[in-house]
DNA sequence: TGAAAATGATAAGTGACGGTTATGAACGTT
DNA sequence: AACGTTCATAACCGTCACTTATCATTTTCA
């Protein structure tokens, strides 16, 4: 029997988490699966590769050899998967992730723009959190991911797309009255109990406790929203206020007509919302142009937010 | 699911054959479970490989390359698979295959070598035609040969061992007769019908014919030995002559008291015996090594044979 | 020092995958 | 038109890789 990949991915793994169960999670399978087919590795190899004598967990000199050796196949593989699927740009099928404060705004703007671009793209969307997404980018789930960026994540190669400035949503009377009295609102002098947050897990909420100077426990924990049109809904109820993306403003103040919104004093709060993906060092024509399709949507969005 | 090493062999045995059915034979499977593995692999890559509409065997360009792809990959799992087992030299386990007219002779004299070398080298032996020894040598089956040279194979490593003459064996009398009387034989002034061969494929039966300058279907079809032992006892009981390698004289001439041999003229026929080995880029320490034993074995028997 | 936790190996059972043979469909050849 | 070649498809089957459960060993902590 011959050396298999999988032997080879399971075998980086454990190289880079140097843990036995650690790696087996990593590459989705239990620990005695890696296990044997660590095993199975040696024995096809030869040779012992993980030292199981020590305490700590090393490599041997022959697992450092076939760990680079299997570092340059696995790269290759991916290289040639990546290669053959985006030879042409962006066609055939793309799989992308979006997170959910960005993907109801952003896709039926950018959606035509592809379909004007290549009828022939077989789009697959997938709308889940960031750490959801990275995840999903990293096991080859997906091919590239919108979110806010830097993911501080390395390896992963970013494209900015556009800067979605947060605003300040509460009940249409009171941010009327700040308009009309030109009282600029900042950031820091929000009221935490009054702020109302999406769920744990969206780096949207994570953003808006930042740029408020707070923490989540200063926030009223029993009302969170999964998403963004349910947290304009509690808003425009007069639950209390919230930061609201650019992006999403008009959309969301005509769907709630109880909920207005104002601009921040400067300098203005903001996310910088950004293409991602997995550097395979292949071409990239289909990432630059997929990245030019969503800044041109997401730039057509924001011209709409700017009479606000 | 992923790609695998197999599906990528099987795809480049398909494109070097351009033909299904011998692609499945060199990779020792049926022409169903090729096809399928290509097909899966079309599919997991997500693009055609293989041209199948026009009737001439074709690839698309992603074909070209995955194809380019596959062999790196392939190439990078055979280098690490050679680099691990014999990064520190000739040690581990050695499977290597020898050509029959070689190995009773050079064996008992290579073997004590090798040990005295390296106690713990785990040495697998396999006494094999040439042409099976290529194939398993080509199949990754042994790790190194020893042939008569050059094979004509491209993509095989060759090393010179020592170079065997061929001397002229027959019976007692006659032989010593042509001693007494000085008169040195020439290989193509033999008498074809007298004179015995191996059995089929062999290649020093082809050897032979080459040096006497006749065919098969000139000598005594119906008489042929499957081993020089017995080849020497058909010459000793005296159904006729035929070549001996000199590293075959002493012990078959001790063995068979009815039998002697006498040197050619010069130019005296010979074949060079030589160790060769697959190409695949590693260290090749081991198989220096290898030769270098192989190489003082041969010639300490040349050297006893020396004084007939 | 002894109990608990952690870590990796082993065992038993099961589903999926890759292999085989048999057969079918398409196409060129005689 | 019948045949042969070539590749795809079908049906069946053994092996391999996964799972859960458990064990052995080592580390940690009271």
């Amino acid at each position: 029997m011959n050396v298999t990949l999988r032997q080879l991915g399971y075998f980086i793994a454990l190289a880079e988490e140097r843990h036995f169960g650690r790696a087996a999670a990593r590459v989705h399978v239990t620990q005695p699966a890696l296990s044997t087919q660590i095993r199975e590795l040696e024995d096809r190899i030869g040779t012992a590769l993980v030292d199981r004598s020590g305490r700590g967990f090393s490599l041997t000199p022959a697992g450092q050899d076939v760990l680079a050796s299997a570092r340059r196949i696995v790269g290759e593989v991916e290289r040639m998967e990546a290669n053959v699927r985006w030879q042409d740009g962006l066609r055939g099928r793309l799989k992308l992730g979006i997170i959910p404060t960005v993907a109801p705004y952003l896709l039926p703007q950018a959606l035509p723009l592809l379909r004007a671009r290549d009828v022939t793209l077989d789009l697959r969307l997938r709308e889940a959190q960031t750490e959801a997404l990275l995840g999903e980018l990293s096991d080859g789930l997906i091919d590239a991911a919108v979110i806010a960026v830097p993911s501080g994540v390395p390896g992963l190669i970013e494209e900015p797309l556009f800067m979605d400035r947060f605003l300040l949503a509460g009940r249409r009377e009171p941010i009327a009255e700040m308009r009309r009295s030109g009282q600029v609102p900042r950031p820091g002098e929000l009221n935490p109990s009054q702020l109302l947050l999406l769920d744990e897990g969206h780096c949207l909420a994570d953003q808006a406790l930042e740029v408020c100077g707070t923490s989540r426990v200063s926030t009223r924990v029993d009302l969170s929203a999964s998403s963004l049109p349910t947290l304009c809904g509690l808003v425009a109820a007069g639950f209390g206020q919230t930061l609201l993306p650019e992006i999403a403003c008009v959309p969301e103040t005509a769907a709630a007509p109880e909920m207005d919104v104002v601009r921040f004093a400067a300098p203005e709060p903001m996310r910088m919302i950004g293409l991602v993906r997995r550097d395979l060092g292949g071409p990239d024509g289909w990432f630059r142009e997929l990245a030019e399709i969503l800044q041109e949507a997401g730039e057509a969005l924001l011209a709409k937010a700017a009479a606000i």
